[in-house]
DNA sequence: TTGTTGACCTCTT
DNA sequence: CAAGAGGCCAACA
């Protein structure tokens, strides 16, 4: 094996094998979806996260699409989840039409000071917060 | 029960 | 630089 084309995402498992280490209660609440909610919670205002942020601070970046998934739940999640402060990758409110009208994102990240243009954070970069940086985990 | 989809991300060609 | 495919976990049909 000199050169490994494909990838062998081993430790990666392996880091979220101890991720789910986690004290699960004997209950099946806990799941991917409680610790996305409680990371998405700890999002201050005025500040957004993207997915992979949250999966990576999970340890799972590689399933950014689950957390996707959880904030679909997140509708119904309680409390209420600020999923409105989670973007994709490039600031884009990809979300925007489940929260029942397209622009019920934007109005709530203008509410919390986010500047919204063409589905887009402003100043994403700067306005992004890294829960594995501001948690540290 | 299996198979497909899903608010994504990253790598490869 | 742009486009395509792969990959993860969970829920739905």
């Amino acid at each position: 094996m000199t050169k490994k084309k494909a990838k062998a995402p081993s430790p990666e498992k392996k880091a979220r094998k101890a991720a789910e280490e986690k004290p699960r209660s004997t209950t099946r609440e806990y799941s991917f979806f409680a610790d996305v909610y409680d990371v998405v919670r700890q999002v201050p205002r005025g500040r957004v996260t993207s997915y992979g942020a949250i999966a990576a601070y999970l340890g799972t970046k590689l399933s950014a699409r689950m957390v996707g998934w959880a904030m679909n739940a997140a509708g119904t999640a309680k409390p209420k989840v600020p999923a409105q402060r989670v973007v994709n990758r490039n600031g884009i409110l990809s979300g925007k039409h489940h929260f029942g009208t397209p622009t019920r994102m934007e109005a709530l990240l203008k509410k919390d000071g986010v500047k919204v243009k063409n589905d887009t954070v402003v100043g994403f970069k700067e306005r992004f917060w890294d829960p594995s940086k501001e948690l540290a985990l």
